[in-house]
RNA sequence: GGGCGGUUAGCUCAGUCGGUUGGAGCGCUUGCCUUACAAGCAAGAGGCCAUUGGUUCGAGUCCAAUACCGCCCACCA
């Protein structure tokens, strides 16, 4: 009735387990049994996890890879938990970073935008996103990444537009979105404006300027302090503070602002702070944004004069046209000649710089489109009062929350080609103004039809903050929508909190009424072994790829070749390397760590597949009453990996989950069930075939533990104990599920019934004593084939009940010829010992021993356990102790240190038996 | 200027509610190619838990200060 045993199992078994070999195999499987897709199912809760869409630029770094790799383990572990997961996939057309990247293609044929023009140019980056724009995600797939690929979003598709024009029409009816001319922060390079958070603010080294500014009276002079000099021509004010009793008489004179021989008013301004520099400021309204404020309170005309593409505009003067650094040198040139210069001071502030391309940025006085965040903000902040998301670590809270405290407004529009354009016309006769989801045929005022569609484009993070729940059907109430919607959790990095975390709070509030996802959990950043953050121009990156399949990268100036990881290694490296989310100092060695894991859970697997299609009966699921004591242990053991490791993955603690397979799989299960189990198979019968069936059943239950983790592998495995089991009736105890993805996670609750304290104590009590054994050999240096005939003596009987039982297993995994126990037994002549926790061990040994090796190592058991005993007496006699600390800790240390005693004076009577 | 994180073995890091003798991986030492695995097995060495003070019967763990390293925010020109 049953298949034959697979033929030439042990063959396609290889002793290095080839990750490059199994998963595209095993990847090829997940996509062609569409195993990720998710569709709404009322009768299952919904898991969603929306992917932190990469940029259509972009290729898959470190940091990448870490971030997926945490969310496919989440997700994962919930779908095996039979839940309905959805993990939405896609990318983000990334405006800045993908138009820059065009041009860059575009000037490599001496070409710029500007010669082709904005349709053709628009034309070239689709052409551009169609053929590079799937790297990445071809690249996630690799990682073993399992997102709803047939669902895979882009920010600019045709669903994802509508839903932009759809917030963008509709915050604007509701008074939410505005133009307005303000000081915003422009990127000459760019070309556009920028919101405040893309402006990234870097220490540099300046100088303090003190410049005199004749008083129009000619009573003397004033000294403004300023580091921007450039900016002079556009000076419309000189301020200081209104309390300040030094300048109090110069406030309503009127000084002359050099170089252009302007007059302009010295007024007073609590802005100013008297303290620093001279206390008294040059107020240069169209660029510096508290100047702007100062100059909207004064009723100061607003002079810009550095242009947009950061020359000096004709309101300059004789500076106009030169760039702006030029002007700046120009202008201390002219200033020095006019001996106006009082002073100049070093000087170190931060300058802002533009996030997409590094160039400073200028603040720049300009029509723009911005978002009212106020009210948006508050219902963020107070979903987050309500406790409606839970951030992980939850100091994360905080910085979050902060920002949204002190939030301003958003400027919104770019003034490049590629991006969302606003969904706003102008008419050419009336000047009206049109806000509508599609191009109007006619103004609605005037009925003109000459309208003109505003140029700009919006923020791609404007599109980004819709992601979960434009990927999902918005504005259309559809099923997606109704089922997954919030979504679970989000995992992302904390350079994105502000940029994407907290505006898609915003709109997912006031679109959904709703929190787009319960929780946050933000993973560290991957540095180099150095901890200095990767770069490109740093060269200290590693590239996940070719971690996986192995190959050449650049490094530090040399190039290195390296072997192929897999994905599996990398994942489960990343995973044990994820602390609450602390950095992470990596070095391509530490994915060693996983490879050396995965490639021992292999051999594992193959011992235990080789031996399951040798054994009759093996795998059948064994009653109860036929289990050794080695299997009830390992149960034990189990159940205990898997309540560990879904409480560590339901909290995000990665490391944890991680640790604890680990040490279940490599620890229990390779060194000690594996041995154990060797003399049961060997000795055939009835007692192989329970043996067998524990094996497999441990072994699948770590397949689906490990599973989140190291998908690939552990799919592997699944199929060829699905193989070799059937052929075995392990249907009884493993499901007919062909593919491990959708099998189900270890049930805990049943998984619970096999924990058994007592047989945890005396396992460990027998490792001990194995362990005794191994060490005397290592120690006296014995060849592995003596024979040796070992007396356990136990300090109390009932140490002999949990221990003899299990002599067999001891004088196996010992190799001991003979074994006997007995309580309190006279040390034997010429006998190596090993003193452990309740008992000692002996080991006859003539003419063996080098005494004096040994007596050094006693003295220092010795003195160790004298120092302990010591300090428990110390405590033990210390009433406070006694009265306040719970009876247990009491008792606990009195047994121990009756222990302590109990060793130390059988190490002295070793010690003194040495001397004769 | 404000805030956050870190400091534990030679290196990289864990350490959950304060309670036995503080752990892991790598590296190091010794012995092993033991029919799952040398990417391995067995045994071992290696710690003033940054410093100082406090709370407590009891502190790597809680509190305060200090030092050093790193990150974020901020309109002192």
């Amino acid at each position: 009735m049953s298949d034959p045993i697979p033929p030439n199992l042990a063959d396609r078994l290889p002793k290095h387990y080839s990750p490059s070999e199994v998963e595209p195999r095993r990847l090829q499987d997940w996509l062609d049994s569409n195993a990720f897709h998710s569709v709404p199912d009322s009768g299952r809760h919904p898991y969603a996890i929306v992917i932190p869409p990469p940029n259509v630029t972009g290729i898959l770094h470190m940091g990448h890879a870490l971030n997926n790799t945490l969310q496919d383990i989440l997700i994962r572990h919930a779908r095996m938990r039979g839940l309905e997961t959805l993990w939405m996939p896609g990318t983000d057309h990334a405006g800045i970073a993908t138009q820059n990247v065009v041009e860059r293609s575009l000037a490599d044929e001496g070409l710029h935008r500007n010669a082709i023009g904005r349709e053709k140019f628009v034309r070239r980056v689709w052409e551009w996103r169609e053929k590079y724009g799937s790297t990445i995600i071809t690249q996630l797939k690799r990682l073993g990444c399992s997102c709803d690929w047939e669902r895979e979003r882009f920010t600019m598709d045709d669903g994802l537009s509508r839903a932009v024009r759809e917030v963008f029409v509709s915050l604007y009816r509701e008074g939410l979105i505005y133009r307005g001319r303000r000081l915003i922060n422009w990127c000459v390079r760019c070309h556009t404006a920028l919101s405040d958070d893309e402006v990234e603010h870097v220490e540099r080294e300046g100088k303090l300027w003190h410049i005199r500014y004749r008083l129009k009276n000619g009573r003397g002079s004033v000294v403004v302090a300023t580091t921007r000099p450039e900016t002079m021509p556009g000076d419309t004010a000189v301020a200081v503070h209104p309390d300040d009793a030094r300048y109090r008489n110069l406030v309503g004179q009127t000084a002359i602002l050099p170089i252009m021989n302007r007059e302009i008013p010295v007024i007073a301004d609590a802005m100013v702070d008297p303290g620093f520099g001279s206390g008294v400021l040059k107020i240069t309204p169209a660029h510096d944004p508290n100047d702007f404020e100062v100059g909207l309170r004064h009723d100061l005309e607003q002079i810009t004069v550095i242009g947009p593409d950061g020359m000096m505009t004709a309101a300059a003067g004789k500076y106009s046209r030169l760039d702006r650094f030029r002007a700046r040198d120009k202008i201390l040139e002219d200033l020095a000649e006019l001996k106006a210069i009082a002073q100049t001071v070093e000087h170190r502030h931060a300058v802002g710089q533009c996030y997409r391309c590094d160039s400073p940025v200028e603040p720049f006085l300009s029509e723009q489109w911005f978002v009212r965040m106020r009210p948006l903000a508050d219902k963020a902040i107070q979903a987050s009062k309500e406790g409606k998301l839970k951030f992980t670590p939850s100091r994360w809270e905080r910085v979050y929350l902060s920002w949204l405290e002190n939030v301003r407004d958003w400027c919104i529009s770019r003034q490049i080609w590629w991006g969302h354009r606003i969904p706003v016309w102008y008419c050419g006769q009336c000047h009206e103004m049109i806000a509508a989801l599609e191009a109007p045929a006619a103004c609605g005022k005037c009925g003109s039809p000459n309208l003109v569609q505003d140029p700009d484009v919006l923020d791609t993070w404007f599109s980004s903050a819709l992601w979960p729940f434009s990927t999902l059907g918005w504005p259309d109430k559809t099923p997606e929508l109704d089922f997954y919607y919030p979504t679970e959790v989000l995992v992302t990095a904390r350079d994105i909190i502000y940029f994407w975390v907290a505006r898609m709070m915003m709109m997912g509030l006031h679109f959904m009424g709703e929190v787009p996802f319960r929780q946050v959990y933000i993973n560290g950043t991957i540095l180099d072994e150095n901890g200095a953050r990767m770069s490109k121009t740093k060269e200290n990156g590693i590239d996940p790829l070719v971690m996986i399949q192995g190959g050449k990268q650049r490094r530090f100036g040399k190039e290195y070749a390296y072997d192929s990881y897999g994905a599996d290694s990398v994942r489960y490296t990343l995973c044990t390397l994820t602390t609450d989310g602390q950095d992470i100092k990596l070095a391509p060695s530490r994915f060693e760590m996983g490879r050396n894991f995965i490639n021992k859970m292999w051999n594992a697997s193959r011992f235990v597949l080789i031996r399951l299609s040798e054994t009759p009966a093996g795998g059948d699921m064994p009653k109860a009453s036929d289990l050794s004591l080695a299997d009830r242990w390992i149960l034990s053991r189990l159940a205990a990996c898997v309540a560990g490791a879904s409480g560590q993955l339901e909290a995000f603690r990665f490391h944890e989950y991680a640790r604890t397979v680990y040490e279940f799989a490599w620890g229990d299960f390779c060194d000690w069930y594996l041995e154990m189990a060797k003399p049961y198979l060997n000795q055939g019968g009835p007692a192989a075939g329970v043996t067998a069936g524990i094996l497999a059943w441990t072994l699948d239950n770590i397949l689906r533990v490990l599973h989140p983790a190291t998908p690939f592998f552990t799919e592997e495995v699944w199929r060829l104990l699905a193989e070799v089991a059937p052929a075995r009736g392990l249907e009884d105890i493993r499901p007919a599920e062909p593919l491990l993805i959708r099998a189900s996670w270890p049930d805990c609750e049943a998984a619970s019934r096999w924990r058994d304290p007592a047989i945890e104590r005396d396992m460990d009590r027998a490792m001990n004593i194995v362990r005794a054994v191994r060490n005397i050999r290592a120690k006296f240096n014995l060849p592995p084939k003596l024979r040796l005939a070992v007396l356990v003596s136990a300090a109390k009987a009932d140490y002999l009940e949990s221990v003899v039982p299990l002599g067999m297993m001891i004088r196996d995994q010992a190799g001991v010829e003979s074994l006997d126990f007995g309580v309190n037994l006279e040390k034997p002549r010429q006998t190596a010992t090993e003193i452990i926790d309740g008992a000692q061990v002996y080991a006859p040994l003539s003419g063996l021993m080098n005494v004096e090796v040994e007596r050094l190592r006693i003295e220092k058991e010795l003195s160790k356990r004298l120092r302990g005993r010591d300090d428990l007496n110390r405590k033990l006699h210390n009433l406070e102790f006694l009265g306040k600390a719970p009876a247990e800790v009491v008792e606990r240390e009195k047994a121990r240190l009756g222990e302590l005693m109990r060793q130390a004076g059988e190490l002295t009577e070793l010690r003194d038996s040495l001397e004769s």
